[in-house]
DNA sequence: GTTTAAACATGATTTGTATCACTTTTAGAA
DNA sequence: TTCTAAAAGTGATACAAATCATGTTTAAAC
């Protein structure tokens, strides 16, 4: 059985491109940027952003986990699961893009900084580090998104959701074992399929021993099989 | 009949973001730049820029159209139909990211400048406002694969391809009359379909009077039409 | 502790769309 | 011009997965 760091999950369809954009700001700018933020507490469910209303800040979660969610037409189709040290909204940067392009909700009980979105975009025609740091996250969350995309439109359930299971393991949770506080609901959402039958796939996973599922704690048993679930589509 | 310019297709899924990135250059920057930069004709049908291998060049797009496209498992995903001004290759930006994470390929006749990405990183360090210019292109294209992403895992086929006739004669040919290079299957690629739902589908919304096909060449007639049945799913 | 709603679960049914098999048309090569 | 291969088109079939209906469990609210 592989160890879990070995693994190489190239098809991952959930993650999360972390920064460490701040340490290339100078003293006095950093200054600005403390100057210029609030940090907030959200409560499991809260809305920490809502898609189309006015971005005047980037949010920066400090601790906890948020999902961002595209919704249209009261279908939602979760984007991402930003977890500490992520940024939400950096592509309402663009001055022709200035309301947020997605909603962000805490799921777990989430502390956020948010950064007044002039002075992001001040610090980042003044310091091309740090720019391009942030360049670096958005070329991340992009190349991230297309394998997903390929996966949510290329893929059937089964290939999805065992995508969607080494990725949480992998990469959100960093373990095998972790407690999900996602719904079923929300599975669906993230894999673009019924909750219906997310419900049954994870019971057929589970019938072939490749899960566990106790409650809320998810166990991947047999990895390489979802693997290869994977990997057939 | 709606003016083509009054249409506002929020759920766009496929365009074009461009770039007046260059224009943010010193005098000696962009000689920098032209130092380090080759013109390269492509015949249509040639690979540009393989996913997978080393991107040592940025891609600016100076004439013609490319198709940008995702390749696992001899399926293909359409990403973005690229045309003059676009740039390809920002995803390899991130040093630990440098090889090319997506195929491109002409499909007409396209010259193609190759921009050393090296320099490119450089003046990214040197110039933030170059970097935040590319920063909104990056945040241009992951806005509207968002919208992409949805309509291809949330809509059904006629929802899906109703979008994209709307998107070419909308963003790409700016026209609701324009000669279309992309095959069936190229259209299918685009919408996640296959082959031959695309022809089932385009031979109905044809006699349904929405659309009119005459060899290479795709007329809207009912643009109205189409955006309904894009937002009806 | 009871009530209520949400989450979870399961079976039956329907439907959209992929797949397969095959024909026709178009276009490029010999 | 003929040959050949790719593209376009059509019908039949199969199947994955959504939807619907309904029941059970869990958890939060009163």
């Amino acid at each position: 059985m592989s160890n879990i760091v070995d693994r190489i999950v190239t098809s991952c369809t959930v993650g999360n491109p972390n920064c460490n954009c701040f340490d290339h700001l100078t003293e006095e700018q950093l200054k600005l940027v403390k100057e210029n933020q609030v940090i907030v507490e959200y409560r499991k469910g809260e809305i920490i952003a809502k898609q189309g209303t006015f971005a005047t800040h980037i949010l920066y979660i400090c601790e906890g986990l948020a999902k961002v969610y595209y919704e249209d037409s009261n279908k939602n189709l979760i984007l991402r699961i930003a977890s500490e040290g992520s940024l939400i909204g950096l592509t309402s940067l663009p001055l022709s893009q200035n309301t947020f392009h997605y909603t962000a909700s805490a799921y777990v009980d989430t502390t956020v900084k948010l950064i007044d979105i002039n002075i992001v975009r001040k610090l980042l025609v003044e310091n091309g580090k740090f720019a391009s740091s942030i360049i670096d996250v958005l070329s991340n969350i992009s190349i991230q998104k297309n394998g997903r995309f390929f996966s949510l439109s290329h893929r059937q359930s089964y290939g999805k959701l065992a995508d969607i299971l080494l990725c949480l393991a992998g990469n959100i949770f960093k373990t095998d074992k972790f407690d999900l506080q996602l719904s079923r609901k929300e599975l669906a959402e993230l894999s673009g399929m019924s909750t219906e039958s997310v419900i049954r796939t994870l019971k057929n996973f589970q019938d072939d021993g490749m899960i566990k599922i106790t409650g809320k704690t998810f166990e991947v048993i047999d990895p390489e099989g979802l693997m290869k679930i994977c990997q057939l589509g």
